[in-house]
DNA sequence: TTTATATTTGCAACAGAGTTGCGTTATGAG
DNA sequence: CTCATAACGCAACTCTGTTGCAAATATAAA
């Protein structure tokens, strides 16, 4: 029925290299990185399976632009749910998960939430 | 110094179509309902003056998508900073400023913020 | 009202992110 | 090892947004 995700060189160089960051990583600075390992269509691909498998997570920044984190601290109880705060540093440009941090949101009545994008740009402590 | 905003025909249409929505609307169906008033970079031209001058928001939806609303219940203070959440309903495809519900969102030491896309995808009261 | 000027516009061309179709390659279960 | 099918590369495409430039027009001054 469901369909086995194979271990293939371009999801292996691909998971490490983003398991490898403290930081979130973009599919267009991961290509660069990757350094021909596999074609762009490919590396699209492979990070759509990795956030299926709730490997990684997908954080789009205030500009719009999609980057991809490792998932740790996320809760996997019913379904795969990212309620933390993302950081974007408009100095040094590092995008980064705020997972050791309180944070109480919760919506009107009658609201049910499925997915969380809660991205914070400004400037972060080693830039200030 | 500062350049002087002319009130011009498309500047006009525009500002009435988004304060005439109870939700944001994208650049594209934007473009659609304007029904040939102006070229579409026009319309993006337009929609950044009203974003400097504080009439309207850019809101980020968890897809990347940017939609804009009417600024109304935004702070001024020092700076014009939108600290609500964005709810887009992923089943009527609506997305609406929560504006009337206290969140509590505060960052670590030493971040400093100056933007905010909060946004949560999910199912709207009206579509739940 | 007329004139002057800086702002705004339309058009064409471009850039970047992401998607799709299809024929080929190669993973991994049996 | 065999083989079904998941994954791949490539080319072409869509969608969103940007830029340069000449023409149009809003507004303030004459
Ligand atoms: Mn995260
Ligand atoms: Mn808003
Ligand atoms: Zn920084
Ligand atoms: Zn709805």
């Amino acid at each position: 029925m469901s369909k086995t995700s194979r271990n293939t060189i371009a999801r292996q160089k691909i998971l490490e290299l983003i398991n490898s960051k403290k930081t979130a990583i973009s599919h267009s600075s991961l290509q660069e990185e990757l350094e021909g390992v596999c074609d762009r269509v490919t590396t699209y691909r492979v990070l759509e399976r990795l956030v299926n498998e709730s490997l990684i997570h997908r954080i789009v920044n205030v500009n719009g632009v999609v980057n991809y984190a490792p998932c740790q601290t996320c809760s996997h109880k019913e379904q795969h749910i990212h309620q933390h705060i993302h950081f974007s540093c408009i100095s040094c440009g590092t995008i980064r998960c705020i997972t050791d941090h309180p944070i109480a949101i919760t919506l009107p009545e009658n609201y049910s939430a499925t997915e969380y994008q809660l991205t914070i740009a400004g400037t972060c402590p080693e830039c200030l």
